[in-house]
DNA sequence: ATCTTGCGCACTAACACTCGTTAGTAGCCC
DNA sequence: GGGCTACTAACGAGTGTTAGTGCGCAAGAT
């Protein structure tokens, strides 16, 4: 009957994964059920099970993809020779530019990585946390050279962070302000907060 | 047998709606159960009948209590007379203080509204818009009278909001930095990005 | 001071779902 | 013909919530 697999070079799990993130993300993980996500894809709950393992499974493959490419960038970018201060910005747009056009696979790793079972709970939040430890030390880099302004490293990374991550609520209400002039008047607001 | 109410000036409601509101924080509405509640406040789920209507009437309380409560203070402040840009820190203040000593009540608010049942749903979404619609006109106001630089105020907004409610990652784990210390810093930062 | 009444509150049992997931089976394509 | 893959049916557990019952304490009557 009705086959999945609707576009080229994406198999059926990646279908899954990708009408789960929408779906994930409107109702939560709790209260998405596996029903509704088979809805979505156009076939039998139990059918989904020939393509994946579980539900949480999918939210691994989110979170985890996620977070690698994040982490990937961050080594990219430290590896690059330019100022602490542009380093910082050059991160802060990707996560800025990652809200916008991979929202709904951010903003899962952002707030349903909770759900985790674990292993994989320890393992993200380990992530997590190395990846802020990495962008303080990083921060703290700029201060002592004078680039920065003397703000708590941590602090700083939180606020920009969640600063960020709070893109969600312009998604969800396309406002008056367009992509770009959002990007544009967050970094100046972040920059600003950090620039000496 | 086993009665409820614990401290005096406290019904059994408020009881419950606190242990809810720490419940709700940890596992999400939808995963937290009234049978999960109810043993947490020390009684049979069937008994929590006896003072509240429903699993969805604690969320409203929660959400609309906190709501109301800044629309209150905001207010105030308003009405004051101040530079706009003390206006602002004190509202900064208010919110960050807020997410320090009523923490679980404000992230519920903050994170699980969408399970809100309408028309409760819009009711609070409404009154979300017209805070933020507030605070907005209040930033424009700043930078008409030259106190702020010209950033785009809707953005502005997001930026501060957001960057308060990521205290949150903070309560999850006592870092280092302490309360004091986090609020200077985060006004500090934020503050700085408004300023001319 | 004792008895009576009534109400507040917690109990047990159950209903009507919904949940994630498994077993077993049959059709389609290489 | 043999994998893939989608189907139906069903499982056991857990969901919010209601019905019906009885205990215990406070107020009112005698």
């Amino acid at each position: 009957m009705a086959k999945i697999q609707s576009k080229k070079n994406s198999t059926k799990k990646e279908v899954i994964i990708e009408k789960a993130s929408k779906l994930f993300r409107e109702k939560g993980f709790g209260a998405a059920s596996m029903r509704d996500l088979a809805e979505h894809v156009g076939v039998e709950a139990a059918s989904l099970y020939n393509h994946i393992q579980s539900k949480s499974e999918i939210l691994q493959a989110i979170c985890f993809r996620v977070a690698n490419e994040f982490m990937t960038n961050l080594e990219a970018v430290e590896a690059s020779h330019q100022t602490t201060l542009r380093k910082m910005e050059a991160i802060i747009r990707v996560h800025i530019r990652m809200m916008l056009d991979q929202y709904e696979f951010v903003y899962i790793a952002d707030h349903e990585w909770r759900h985790l079972p674990e292993p994989y709970l320890s393992n993200f939040l380990n992530q997590r946390r190395s990846y802020r430890k990495r962008l303080g030390d990083l921060i703290e880099e700029g201060i002592g050279k004078g680039e920065m302004k003397a703000i708590e490293p941590y602090t700083a990374v939180l606020v920009i962070l969640s600063a960020i991550s709070g893109i969600d609520s312009w998604q969800r209400s396309r406002k008056s302000t367009s992509a770009e002039a959002l990007e544009a008047n967050m970094v100046k607001f972040l920059i600003e907060g950090l620039k000496k």
